[in-house]
DNA sequence: ACATTGTAGGTCAAAGAAAGTCAAAGTTAA
DNA sequence: TTAACTTTGACTTTCTTTGACCTACAATGT
């Protein structure tokens, strides 16, 4: 069995009643005896947004990472949105989402407001080749965080 | 857990019931074994101004540090914050506003996940030279629609 | 008053501790 | 036999800890 199938399976186990788990990189390593940055390729390749997870980090001593699941409790309707959208989305499709979250009741007003401004055109202004690659990143992991 | 995370944390909980506190320096560096100079990383990096404090000192005998906790109405406090983003911003300085913002009610731990993951480099994926302009305009306009 | 001495706090840079990046080399599967 | 996935390691960036040296104020003796 691959080196990063095992890394990852032990990740996965630490989220035993915990929503939310904190490694430590360096010595993550050295329990698989393999070098530190084997952690981020694992973290990369199997921890995606569009796997259900968010990651944060911190450098310097003490530093860590923390890697959230996101808590489809309320939607799976939410989770099958996002595993849907793929690598980019037009502001458009992003306006027709809210709206069926909307009437769904999926989110708020509030939260309607704020994914819309932070993947408008206006805010992004970006070039039209990475617009709606960045949209959709942006897109899917508001919603992921919205649980 | 880190020792400047420790201290930060003694220090806040001393602003119980109290706007504003005094501390002795080398007393408490030697209640948490560490150099009097360890005092003021914590608060050169945990009590800014942009995190709502405001601190005094005097040297010389009896001498001490006050930090003071600015109270700000709350929307003059966005405002203040959202005109003085300037037209980059790190994900660093973010991460700071948002737990400042929520130690101050201003936004709950709902909204601050959304402007955590609307802004952070994981998401959005960019080149250096873009990747703090974009989020400023970001994190601006999410903060402008928060009212 | 003034100079001296002791008591705080301030500064800054070096060393240390983690994590991140990226590309080259190695493997595996189609 | 390529194309995709993994492994590895050199180099980078970020954050923390430590310590040597500096500056300001207060108390005290003359």
């Amino acid at each position: 069995m691959r080196m990063s199938d095992l890394i990852e399976e032990f990740i996965k186990d630490l989220f035993d009643e915990n929503e939310e788990i904190e490694i430590q990189r360096n010595e993550l390593a050295e329990h698989f005896n393999c070098v530190p940055s084997q952690i981020n390729y694992v973290i990369a390749t199997r921890f995606k947004p569009s796997q259900g997870y968010y990651v944060e980090s911190r450098r310097g001593g003490g530093g860590h990472i923390k890697i959230k699941k996101a808590t489809n409790s309320k939607s799976d309707y939410l989770m099958y949105i996002i595993k849907n959208i793929g690598k980019e989305i037009t502001s458009n499709e992003v306006d027709i989402l809210i709206s069926d979250f909307l009437s769904y009741g999926v989110i708020d007003e509030k939260e309607a407001k704020l994914l819309k401004v932070a993947t408008s055109d206006n805010v992004l202004q970006l070039t039209k080749d990475i617009k709606d690659e960045v949209r959709a990143r942006i897109f899917k992991n508001m919603l992921i965080n919205l649980e």
